[in-house]
DNA sequence: AAGTGGTCTAGACCACCTT
DNA sequence: AGGTGGTCTAGACCACTTT
């Protein structure tokens, strides 16, 4: 016996998602209020809620009591902190500065074409940048954005001005938000170009982050290769 | 104005949760049935449903639809990776096997206090173990048990039969549940310790990763050092 | 068939924010 | 005052497991 069966809810949460993915409800912008989906839809208050719910975990939109219901955005709260996991010893977090390198098209290896699932060569953009915590050289990322997800992506000049919120570019820019995310994370001593950035002694263990980001359909938009410096600072995680 | 405000599924989850906590269902046994609690706490179905949700998210209780609710267990199946981040480079997950070097008690150094919230000295339970994946040595692990909540514990014979569920143990033996866990992870050169257990040359960059893990009220329940080799695996997360 | 959890409804009322 | 999200109810029915 084959199971289809989909409960409303869930149907009424795709269809949802399907018109925020669409942009006919952009990011930072009030959804209709919750009777009125509810009369659209055709469904109670308790099954359209059930479907906002689910959206809600899962940080597609916030809910304001009083006020509506508006698609997530990436501003500067603790939603900025999901994705960024690195404290101090104190346990203190804030948001690091930038230095960009480089940032110019490129041509996808053979790492990148298979997690990006596009053949060796396709374009990428390249990213080359290292950030600091307190004004101390602590991460050296070497980022990969995927072309074929963000055709228009040939310059970032923006990046210059605007270091810290890549993801939050992505999104007001490129119309493509960063919701999920894997990380691999292994020791590694530092390298030359560790050396020269980060200001430590060659050999000195690292911290290497491979990261995959994905978008709101689960596509694979960035792949970002991270060393950090574990002087004073940790990766923090919760098991929960 | 204080907002004394408690909704009526909020007061019904702690209940059932004190409950839980005090043993009157202890993990792997069946709660009343839905509609059972809500006769007894005189709240509607859904309310009811809304409480247990909570703890559902929680990993408090596991739902089984047409059996019943059940407290949670430290079983072998997805739990337990919860807490286990480890995988090798093609993503495959295994649980570890255990070699106990030692496990007795000792006194509460100025960490251990400091995390605990017991004065130096205070009596602490010590186990130091290597585990094994694919019988390789990977994990130099040094965990302290925070006496003032398991008295109980002066021996860990346990270990050497059951050496891969000391959580499992935790709540079988002391009934205690560990619900929730943080951990900082560095890089660090390999130690002498660990160039003889682990098998690896002196300096080689390792993970060391500090977990506290605290049970279904929050208390501290244990600390855990573990050096971590990454030579053919990685710690796994998801930022979501 | 009976009991369990899971979905859905229609309506009432509460808490919060804006006007 | 009016609109928004949040809570709660009483009852119906569905899906799943066991007897």
């Amino acid at each position: 016996m084959k199971p289809t069966f989909r409960p409303l809810y869930k149907q009424v949460k795709e269809s949802l998602l399907r018109r925020i993915a669409s942009g006919e409800w952009t990011p930072g912008t009030f959804l209709p209020s919750e009777p009125a989906l509810a009369k659209d839809y055709g469904v109670s208050h308790g099954t359209l809620r059930k479907a906002l719910n689910e959206l809600t975990a899962e940080h597609r939109v916030v809910r304001y009591q009083g006020k509506g219901t508006a698609v997530a955005t990436f501003e500067v709260d603790e939603t900025m902190f999901r994705y960024f996991r690195i404290q101090d010893a104190q346990g203190n977090r804030t948001l690091p500065t930038s230095k960009t390198y480089s940032s110019q098209l490129g041509e996808a290896d053979e790492e990148e074409a298979k997690i990006f699932g596009i053949p060796v060569g396709s374009p990428v953009f390249h990213v080359d940048r290292v950030r600091f915590l307190n004004h101390t050289p602590v991460l050296n990322e070497f980022i990969t954005l995927n072309s074929a997800i963000i055709p228009g992506i040939t310059s970032l000049a923006e990046l210059r001005i605007l270091p810290n919120t890549l993801y939050n570019l992505l999104q007001s820019r490129f119309s493509i938000t960063i919701a999920k995310a894997t990380e691999q994370i292994t020791a590694d001593s530092a390298r030359e170009s560790d050396v020269l950035r980060l200001n430590v002694d060659p050999g000195t263990p690292l911290l290497s982050i491979l990261r995959v980001a994905y978008d709101i359909e689960e596509r694979p938009v960035e792949l970002r290769h991270t060393r950090c410096v574990t002087n004073g600072f940790h990766y923090y995680t919760e098991l929960a």
